[in-house]
DNA sequence: CAATTTGTTATAGTTGAGCTAGAAGATATA
DNA sequence: TATATCTTCTAGCTCAACTATAACAAATTG
């Protein structure tokens, strides 16, 4: 799997990560029994601090998308392909980008449909 | 047009404001022309401060939806109904919360995907 | 079993965003 | 001219995010 994170987003590495394994599990990318990088390892390669990635594996954890345990790190869980679900996230992006909406502004509109 | 903030939620202030404009204008809630509330009264009968909602103001401004000027107040400019990208936004929030993502998670997958 | 890998927990310090507050100033409008 | 409303500036507070160390516990490997 293939990692991008940018640190100059306003949006917090942490939150860039989970939504990266998300994305990655919904899209069939990442199979199920799959394992992830060991945290010290991904924290090194993305050069972050191993906390910050924690934090994201701890939160997937508690979603029901990885399985974390010390010595043996993370796991795909549960989850399965979701093409529907990527297929509407397209389908909405594009048309976002058309009406001439920021990436934030899509996000913000997506958190307010889903918050009423 | 209704204002809804929660003070509680991790989404800042002055974003879920500027949320609610773009959804609102999206939608027809809002025409081209209509005047939003004067800063000083929005900011009391939300109970936040007036910088706080100038801050979403000026933001709108520069995305070109309002027209914002000093003794005349906030006016929605440029944009009409955008009914396909309101469609394709009901149709990714359903398809997210079906696959039991949470509002943050969901609306961080838009940002993953229109930053790509 | 011993060594290694890898996550867990705790403590602590830095930085910046977001929010609040008060005040003086400038521009539309009535 | 008086009023409404945004503009700009200064200032302080709080909290989330990130970083850094370090001791510790569980799973795996040889």
């Amino acid at each position: 799997m293939l990692w991008r994170i940018d640190p100059e987003r306003d949006e917090p590495v942490y939150q860039q990560l989970i939504a990266q394994v998300h994305r990655a599990v919904l899209r069939g990318d990442l199979a199920v029994g799959e394992r992830l990088p060991a945290a010290t390892e991904l924290a090194r390669s993305l050069d972050v601090n191993i906390h910050t990635v924690l934090h994201a594996y701890r939160q997937l954890r508690e979603e029901g998308v990885l399985d974390v345990r010390r010595g043996r790190g993370a796991v795909v869980v549960g989850r399965r392909d979701r093409g529907d679900v990527v297929k509407a996230l397209r389908g909405f992006a594009s048309a976002a980008r058309d009406a001439g909406l920021s990436a934030d502004a899509a996000a913000a509109l997506v958190r307010e449909e889903m918050a009423s």
